[in-house]
DNA sequence: ATGCTTGTGCGAGAATAGTCGAACGATATG
DNA sequence: CATATCGTTCGACTATTCTCGCACAAGCAT
């Protein structure tokens, strides 16, 4: 039986540059990004283990109606990850250049 | 004698990405920051000639502060280009991929 | 069946952002 | 000197975003 929550997700053409730039301009989702970008697939939960649960479904929901997450649902789990092929397809080199800026200024989030 | 407006820009190492993504999420702006990639140094006037002064200003003075562009008045004019050796020497590829993302699915605009 | 875990959606409050008119000041022109 | 041009600032209004409590529902364990 298909899971009981499916998402919606644009597609590859339909992703919008100043969406995706609004997405990686909070510091909160940019965290998010850079731990997506080390480890591939994770539960939702890891990116923001601390949040309220509303706040972290909030910028989820957001990285991904801009088209810079998948997510799938695994039971109760919310499994996310980067779309770093479709990225890459449309913006070359975005992603590295924006998480290596964000890597020279926060060195010690990769430890985290 | 000095321009009677001196204009505060933030130091290359000071660019702070997320006020650079920011700055580039809105289409109004993101359109200017295509317009002075083609053109090199313009008028402020000439990124908006149709909006209302205080519109444009806030605009170009969010360009200036997140880094992203040079501003230096000239007379009563303000003539404004694009940060793009500090840009290129931060975040490598950022403004090419950004703008050739703006310009699929904006087409019309260089001839503007 | 009950209890726990986790996500979603609603709604509220606070903060931020976009728009822009009006007033003022500096520069340029007549 | 008067007028025109253009930028800035203030303040107001509207819109959007961020945060998050709460209630509810689905999945899982007991």
């Amino acid at each position: 039986m298909a899971a009981a929550r499916v998402y919606k997700h644009p597609e590859t053409g339909d992703i919008a540059i100043p969406r995706v730039m609004f997405a990686l301009s909070e510091p909160l989702r940019l965290s998010m990004v850079q731990l997506l970008s080390e480890r591939g697939e994770v539960d939702s939960i890891e990116l923001g283990p601390d949040l309220p649960r509303s706040t972290l479904t909030h910028h989820t929901s957001l990285l991904r109606e801009s088209g810079v997450v998948f997510v799938r649902a695994e039971g109760r789990k919310c499994m996310i990850q980067l779309r770093r092929d479709d990225l890459e397809t449309r913006f070359p080199g975005l992603i590295g250049t924006v998480l290596h800026g964000y890597q020279e200024s926060n060195p010690g989030m990769a430890e985290a």
